[in-house]
DNA sequence: GCGTAGGTACACTGATCTGTGAAGTCAACG
DNA sequence: CGTTGACTTCACAGATCAGTGTACCTACGC
């Protein structure tokens, strides 16, 4: 079957003990709304009801918290993906962009994946994870559209047709950020119904 | 013609003295190569050769010079497109694909305004600066597509047209940013040559 | 000659940043 | 009983953050 297996150790999130799993929750959503350089780790601690101590002995550095928030991301996002692909229409590529569209937490902010990579260092460590979340969601495309194409025609376009809807799909996921609605996404979803049938 | 005077205040800069236009310069690069809340105005008047009191007298705040920042990167951008759709074949659309292409410079930290919008909060200003260059590249897309236009058909699909093609070329280049090269690019440009002929 | 604009020099504020050290609490487990 | 793991308390380090106050310098236009 498709990518149910996680591709690289980039994406797999550590066991979590009680105090790392608020850190973690209260931390995504301080990074995702505010960005990570702009909160700092006396908040994430206070706003978990946990001591800075317990933070560095959980995740090491603030880097490590950055880590486990975008693996912790990915890890939800995907599972919800899958969910939806088991009870979804031919072609299923479109699920996908049903589920950003469905997505309601990340439409005011746009893509935490684009935002982290974006304020953060070629070379930190987090690129990694981002890079490693996007190969997924494109593999995953050209996956699903071998296993509904339908004519011969569509078979031998796996590829190509892969690309476009990629391109698409992140043209309409940064657009939704700055827009503050879905309506790039459904309008991208259009197109690449259009494309597929 | 098209949108060559500007849309709105949000992206004229004002004139500079020189200390400012030094100022300006250093902290472009710095911002788009580092991330805005990872350089400090300590850096950005210590690597221009002026003092910090010169940049808080010519811009005010950090923010000030944030703004400039993106105003001036859209200036500039927003020339060189102007240039090249000059010389131009037709569709003249595609010259758009080709300007993010040729920007070197843009390729391995990924689009300013993508990278400035995801680290800021909603409501700062430089927002309504990102907004604004967004629109006026979708809007000189639709105006280009329709003066381009050959068929009937070709005429009452514009808008869609423009939607599709704003979609790919924004997904582009933001996989650009995390690809380090060029290639989204002329994929999404080779898309948008099949789809506008 | 005088004002003004652009800039220098530099000390200083008060807040905030990531990260550490040392000692202690508490419950579960063997 | 003893150990281990999770966590607390709290002080503290050393740096960096944005931004200000004061005084002085210089070149140019009127």
């Amino acid at each position: 079957m498709y990518a149910t297996e996680q591709a690289s150790d980039d994406l797999c999130p550590p066991p979590l003990t009680p105090g790392a799993a608020r850190l973690l929750e209260v931390a995504s959503g301080l990074f995702y709304e505010q960005g990570i350089h702009a909160i700092g780790v006396d908040t994430i601690a206070e706003e978990s009801g946990v001591t800075k101590r317990t933070l560095y002995d959980r995740f090491g550095s603030k880097d490590g918290l950055v880590i486990a928030y975008l693996q912790a991301r990915h890890a939800q996002w995907w599972d919800r993906l899958l969910e939806r692909l088991e009870v979804a229409d031919r072609p299923r590529a479109l699920a996908v962009f049903d589920a950003y569209a469905a997505d309601e937490l990340s439409s005011h902010r746009g893509c935490a994946f684009w935002n982290a990579a974006g304020e953060l260092p070629v070379n930190h460590p987090a690129h990694r994870v981002v890079r490693a979340h996007k190969h997924a969601v494109r593999r995953l495309l050209g996956e699903l559209i071998r296993a509904d194409a339908v004519t011969e025609e569509d078979r031998t376009s796996v590829e190509a047709t892969a690309d476009h809807l990629f391109l698409l799909l992140e043209g309409a996921i940064v657009q939704r950020g700055l827009a503050g609605d879905i309506t790039p996404v459904l309008r991208a979803r259009a197109i690449a119904e259009g494309l597929l049938t």
